[in-house]
RNA sequence: CGGGGCGUAGCGCAGCCCGGUAGCGCGCCACGUUCGGGACGUGGAGGUCGUAGGUUCGAAUCCUGUCGCCCCGACCA
């Protein structure tokens, strides 16, 4: 990735878009806008798709599966949701080609094939699903549902970026419908927290919980709840979203129950979810200029073994010594990777470990076997150590535990240097062009406001803190009165 | 949809202005020397130059159309 670049340089939009190549994680694929994940990029999908599975089963969730295609009917039934999505959905209009009369070999829509009513390919699935849950649901005792999909869904984006935005997506999307609205908003918060907890925990990448602006919600939602992250070049990014959807839903797809007094009432609705943007985050948050940096609990490889040899029986030496330590570490719950290839030098595979974001190296010669040593190194530092090989199965553990908790401090170190107070809109305009990241002022609570400090900044409100404290101050744009500081910040 | 750029070997590119045997680097295959921080030598395989048409004795190169991609905007719960 050259080394003129750094993490944080003015490029780093393209630093980005190499580092997901060069690292072998997806790459644009033929078709307009949409990615092809590569394996390795795949696999660390896996692994966070494992730590959220277990985090929605653990908070009462079960998995089902609905179809891609939403009939337009349907898609428009609630209103906001089908005005919001409509400028960025792919329709189905046809179920058949033929053969193209005018042209050997090529095949045409066959216009008698034009279906009835239009298919959306979903955007999200709240309108798929809600038709269903409609036949669901009858009484009290079928409450709450709480169901999770995994899935991809569809949007046409003018422009799209590897992870961050293409059109089409992987994502899981929770829905669930409640007996009371209160029941609901501790639903929307409880996965609000499960995200964020995930975010911290696994991804080592601080958060800020929130809710957004009026302006900024999910169509259909009364209340959008998010998680921003900042990433090294101070742009925010929404990695998650959970939203209180009030009845709007079951409004537009009558769905009611029979409460126990036997009384007929709308039930209540939220949907959240997170996508393989998750991943463009996690890039951006922790790599340096020698490539990735995993945190050991969402890295596909924990341990690469690097064999140092000359001859073919110094391999098998040391390969046989490397076959304990890997059998031990595998024993740990560990996934440890041979690098024993012959045609390649271990300074090359060194730095193409390092490049994938491997949490730690250990190097293995007949230095090391004369001496009983192994060399293990740390991806996140740089550090190495030479350490007994009777030590490793213990020492192991401890460092990736360092360095999972090294990765997040380090960030959270970042995102609290680059979030400023500001009072007044100078100083706003002068943070955000200098110094970037997250930006606590004072709003008036109006879409006026926000829309032209947009236009003229580009800064958006990513939301409003739950944690935000009462404070009086005046709108940095309006002068207005305004009882809490909200965060702004130029986005991804 | 506007503005800019690019389609030539698996990848990255040169060649095009000024038409004349399709090249370079990386990667790949074989052999040898190397191997504790991105090795080297020798030999080899691999391309209807995005696509359609035109000009010409002859087109990767000139002309016209067309398709696609990338970047910057507009757009983006």
């Amino acid at each position: 990735m050259g080394k003129e670049l750094t993490a944080r340089s003015v490029d780093y939009s393209q630093w980005y878009i190499d580092l997901v190549k060069k690292a072998d994680l997806a790459e644009n694929s033929d078709v307009r806008g949409c990615m092809v994940i590569k394996p390795y990029g795949y696999s660390i999908w896996e692994k966070m798709q494992q730590a959220l599975d277990i985090m929605f089963k653990e908070t009462g969730h079960v998995n089902a599966y609905f179809p891609l295609f939403v009939p337009k009917s349907l898609f428009e039934a609630e209103e906001k949701n089908a005005e919001g999505f409509a400028k960025e959905c792919a329709i189905v209009t046809h179920y058949r080609l033929k053969a193209d009369p005018e042209k050997k070999g090529k095949l045409i829509v066959d216009p008698d094939s034009k279906l009835e009513e239009e298919l959306v390919v979903r955007p999200t699935s709240e309108a798929i699903i809600w038709s269903t849950y409609k036949k669901w649901i009858q009484s009290y005792r079928d409450l709450p549902l709480l169901i999770n999909q995994w899935a991809n869904v569809v949007r046409w984006e003018m422009r799209t970026r590897l992870f961050l935005r293409t059109a089409e997506f992987l994502w899981q999307e929770g829905h669930t419908a409640h007996a009371t609205s209160n029941e609901a908003v501790k639903e929307t918060e409880q996965m609000l927290d499960v995200y964020a907890e995930f975010a911290e925990t696994f991804m080592a990448m601080p958060v800020i919980k929130g809710k957004k602006s009026d302006g900024e919600k999910f169509p259909g939602a009364i209340d959008t709840y998010c998680i921003e992250a900042m990433m090294q070049d101070g742009k925010a990014l929404q990695v998650g979203t959970s939203h209180f959807l009030g009845q709007n839903f079951a409004k537009a797809f009558d769905v009611k129950f029979s409460t126990k007094e036997g009384k007929l009432e709308l039930v209540w609705g939220t949907s959240w979810g997170v996508s393989t943007r998750l991943i463009g985050g996690l890039i951006m948050a922790h790599s340096d200029d020698d490539g990735l940096v995993l945190p050991p609990k969402l890295a596909p490889v924990h341990i690469v073994i690097i064999p140092i040899f000359r001859s073919d029986e110094e391999l098998l030496n040391v390969s046989s010594k490397v076959d304990d330590i890997s059998a031990a570490l595998k024993a740990k719950g560990y996934s440890v990777k041979f690098d024993n290839r012959d045609n390649l030098k271990p300074g090359f595979k060194f730095a193409e470990w390092e490049l994938k974001g491997v949490p730690i190296r250990i190097a293995i010669g007949p230095r090391d076997l004369e001496n009983g040593t192994v060399e293990v190194a740390r991806r996140d530092t740089k550090e190495k150590q030479v350490i007994k090989m009777d030590d490793v199965a213990m020492a192991i553990p401890r460092l990736l535990d360092d360095i999972q908790s090294n990765i997040f401090q380090k960030a959270l170190k970042f995102k609290n240097d680059k979030t400023t107070k500001v009072d007044s809109y100078d100083d706003f305009k002068k943070v955000l062009d200098e110094k970037g990241g997250f930006v606590l002022a004072h709003w008036d609570g109006t879409a006026e406001t926000e829309s032209l400090i947009k236009e003229e900044t580009k800064a958006t409100i990513r939301c409003i803190p739950l944690d935000a404290p009462n404070e009086e101050g005046k709108c940095i744009y309006s002068g207005k009165q305004s009882t809490k500081r909200v965060v702004f910040a130029r986005a991804y």
